[in-house]
DNA sequence: ATTATCTATAGATCTATAGATAATGC
DNA sequence: ATTATCTATAGATCTATAGATAATGC
């Protein structure tokens, strides 16, 4: 919460946030939350699993520590990729696209219905509304404005067109892997293309 | 499909394949694999944990078995559900996606990113495969036919359509389940619509 | 005095195996 | 004789706590 940075002297990233974004990668990369023990991520650390408990209280409260400083990063970078593309709706969707792109992949959806369940019933409800401020609602916004300016047809709702696009995104590391696929960034100009102008010829 | 026999005694449906409904369920429902653990599943089906062994040699193998039978009734379902159809792609991808929301939800590519990589190499190997032939690749060949019949632009592709799609597809247990959102066909059939058209007006 | 680590361990798991036992089929 | 279950338990975990210890700040 309060980061009171006390001590300047952070050679090489030390403390807290070393152990932030080792649990983080280890949570990503191994299969999440029940895949990882408090010993991996010591051990990644450098330190003793005992010594977590020093900074975090719990490995829950440590897991949601590390998802909401994710979903924090991706608040300010979507707002800076959104402003950054001006009022254009296929601007600010390469521009989202190329926010997500830089990031390692989130897995919103994976993290939503298979980690969150596995939390308490007070983390799942502040991650879920934590999510949705962060993530979700920035893109809405961005939908909701086009349409307004009449950029997008009445009859499809931003929150709807949000999922469907948040879904495409994640899927881009899956169709990715396929023998010969093309770029991240070429698929994922497909995806706005056939987003805007459907798939008819 | 259904299973109402009251019977206390349960002729109709016992061994191995009761185990795989239960386990299949709690999968599902509980954090997948590392979630559920072989007494959670001998308690659903009303025997102790050691019994499960005369039955499947690892609790690996019996997810395996599990996943493997659930993509087999994928193969099949989706199959007719193509038939169904007749060669029309909106007919089709409505008969799909019926098929999709009158089974539970598969989670295809959470199970790919969270679940397999928890197995032994021989098993990711096997499903990924598996998984190819039994979900993925009957919804390209359906892209791909419409492509051939001049149904879709030429410059898209099949593979990808097929990853944008079913993830959409996974992506409606989630916008369901904001406040005030349409049934399920509704959405879907938003999906088809801007999949189809687009969103521009 | 505070901060950050350590060692050691309690207490709960969880997977899997060994061997006994009941029920069924021949 | 085979099939399907049971009891009991070994052997590995894993989370979390208690209390000691070293390093740093005042």
């Amino acid at each position: 919460m309060t980061d009171h940075s006390p001590s300047p002297k952070d050679v090489s990233h030390s403390g807290r946030s070393r152990i932030l974004d080792e649990a983080e990668a280890l949570f990503r990369t191994r299969g999440g939350y029940n895949a990882v023990s408090m010993r991996d991520i010591a051990c990644k650390v450098g330190i003793r699993q005992a010594s977590l408990y020093y900074h975090f209280p719990s490995k829950e409260q440590l897991f949601v520590a590390v998802t909401e400083r994710m979903f924090e990063r991706h608040r300010t970078g979507l707002q800076q990729a959104i402003e950054q593309a001006g009022d254009d709706l296929k601007a600010q969707l390469d521009s989202v696209s190329g926010w997500f792109l830089s990031q390692p992949p989130m897995h919103f959806l994976s993290m939503i219905h298979m980690e969150l369940p596995l939390l308490g019933e007070d983390n799942i409800k502040r991650l879920s509304v934590y999510s949705q401020e962060c993530v979700f609602e920035p893109i809405r916004q961005l939908f909701a404005q086009a349409q307004e300016r009449g950029e997008i047809r009445d009859d499809v709702r931003p929150k709807l067109l949000t999922g469907f696009f948040l879904s495409c995104i994640e899927s881009v590391p899956y169709v990715r892997s396929f023998p010969d696929t093309a770029s991240s960034k070429a698929i994922v100009n497909e995806v706005i293309s056939v987003l805007l102008d459907g798939i008819k010829p």
